[in-house]
DNA sequence: TTGTATGCGTTATCAC
DNA sequence: GTGATAACGCATACAA
């Protein structure tokens, strides 16, 4: 294998002198730099990372924390952190934790995984103390994408004026009487996207005097199959139900839609349904929404982390993304 | 930072011995083991994955090339390499090609990308020539996980069979005219999962002595807005129009049931849907279509990689994987 | 601007 | 079963 070493000979230099010519560094003059280019194209040299971290202590890599990867916000952001990373020589390393399951497994992986990337970007999820902290002591540019985590810098929505926002629109439609699908039963975490958005409901209800029915709350997981689920003990409940519907997330919302469709439930004549997300099948069945990018919440992050990497301390830090509402047609007046 | 020189200190043994002690390789005496773990548990030592690395020339992390991350089969498959690693210590690497532009982007980067991993997992997509013999040129395990490419080994279901399976379900049904929207129009590409599956089709279509009338052919993206979008297009085509649509993927065929709602059009009184794929939101809105499981084909090919690794010698070899027909609402006899 | 020399932290090959 | 030591391939002070 071609090294270095044999790139110098050909060129007739120093290996230092390739190592900065390789790497765009300056204090190589034009001819040389020229040269060495040439020649390590034509040996085909490519440098060991391996050899090169080692050396500099650097991975040019940046590690991924994700709770899941094949649902729409992890899986966009996923999408985010790559755009970023490529072209740049940069790697990205995915570490997939799996639900609320078993987080302890990685309590010793982490340190692993230090040693192995430059950066991290934290993918909200579901922390206990132990592991907020241990992600304090994590000596590395660190940020965390979507729900916030008490101490870390966060991008991401505001989670609470996201479901303020879509439960006062039902209530200035003329509901009264809305029930609530949440992210999840979480009432021992005390910081989380379920529960924020939980309550950012119950203050909107409240705040327009309305009551809310503790029955009228039922709890799914984020997927579909359980917004599918969580329609059929809606209708179980008791005469008369609520009007409306607000569903933690627009894949919850879908499954309601599809399974009040099945039931001959009318929407938004019989009930009115929202989510929050703004999932482009969302778009094409007609669900009324609050709209966020976690593409762009992602490229954000990656550009805060590679931005500190770079020397620009500060760099990392909490800023609030884009959020919009979307009214569409899974909405409307309630007839009662 | 810890090294294992001051573990070897602190234990009283040489550099040597711990390092086989940690890796758990034999000819260490269970005493001395036990009591190295112990110690380097206490110095919180953890081994410089770089420096292994170079000395070994092993990197434990296996690559994934995947064309995109937010898609349903793609985010299913990275899943399911992920799971397969982790606890093996190994690490996966993401490298997100993006879909069909500007594929060339990549040739430089193969070169540095084989040096950071031991083995690539491939998810289909589509290649021309020239990558494909870049591939075949690559020296490490190699699998793709869907898709079939030319003389590589692959994972994955047998595509035509699925397509033609879903054909003649409808076929069976009494359905005589039936319209087609394709994945892409890739009519230039010799092997592609949007091409074999038309094929598919195709057949099935002719071999039961029906005709298909080419401007019943539409194309699509596989997303869900695409299938809107086809929708659409199919409504502008003269009466009579086909009395079924298979769609080459759930995906497209969403987005066509969605669209086909919204303009009053019964499924499947009116027209029959079909897809492939088993998407999850299929089951939710009574989609019929021929089901896969991608996470289970990308762990498969996890572990023929691993193996591979692992000195089994033609552990990575083409395998078909499971697929089934799932008849559900979406499907019934023409009315005319 | 360019060259020299040392260090980076393991693994692996021998001896013992 | 254990130890000494030479790679591994590059980065980087420091010197020239």
């Amino acid at each position: 294998m071609v090294g270095i070493e044999d790139v110098a000979a050909a060129a007739g230099v120093s290996t230092a002198t390739v190592s900065r010519a390789i790497r765009g560094l300056p204090r190589v003059s034009p001819r040389t730099r020229a040269k060495i280019l040439a020649t390590a194209k034509e040996l085909g040299y490519v440098p060991s990372s391996a050899a090169s971290r080692l050396a500099s202590g650097k991975t040019r890599t940046i590690g991924v924390l994700a709770p899941y990867v094949d649902r729409w916000f992890f899986g966009k952001a996923i999408d985010g952190v790559d755009r970023e990373l490529h072209g740049r020589g940069y790697n990205l390393s995915l570490f997939n934790l799996g639900g609320r399951t078993q987080p302890r497994e990685r309590l010793f992986s982490k340190a692993m995984v230090q040693k192995q990337i430059d950066a991290l970007l934290l993918l909200c999820m579901y922390l206990n103390e132990e592991e907020i902290e241990d992600l304090h002591a994590i000596d590395m540019p660190l940020v965390v994408v979507g729900g916030p985590v008490p101490g870390l810098s966060n991008v991401g929505i505001d989670d609470y004026q996201a479901s303020r926002t879509i439960t006062e629109h039902l209530i200035d439609l003329g509901h009264r009487h809305i029930a609530l699908l949440h992210g999840q039963d979480d009432s021992d975490l005390n910081f989380s996207v379920p529960r924020i958005r939980g309550e950012g409901f119950y203050d909107a209800v409240h705040h327009a005097g309305l009551e809310f029915d503790p029955d009228t709350a039922l709890f799914g997981d984020f997927t579909v199959k359980s917004g599918v689920e969580a329609l059929r003990r809606f209708l179980e409940l008791p005469e008369p139900r609520p009007t409306a519907i607000v569903c933690a997330s627009d894949e919850m919302a879908l499954g309601v839609m599809f399974e009040a469709r099945r039931r001959g439930i009318r929407i938004p004549e019989d009930l009115s349904v929202v989510g929050i997300d703004g999932h482009e099948m969302g778009a094409a069945v007609g669900l009324t929404t609050v709209w966020q990018d976690p593409t762009a919440q992602a490229r954000r992050g990656t550009r805060m982390l590679l931005s500190e990497l770079g020397g620009d301390e500060g760099a990392v830090r909490p800023e609030k993304a884009e959020q919009r509402l979307i009214v569409r047609e899974s909405t409307a007046p309630p007839r009662r």
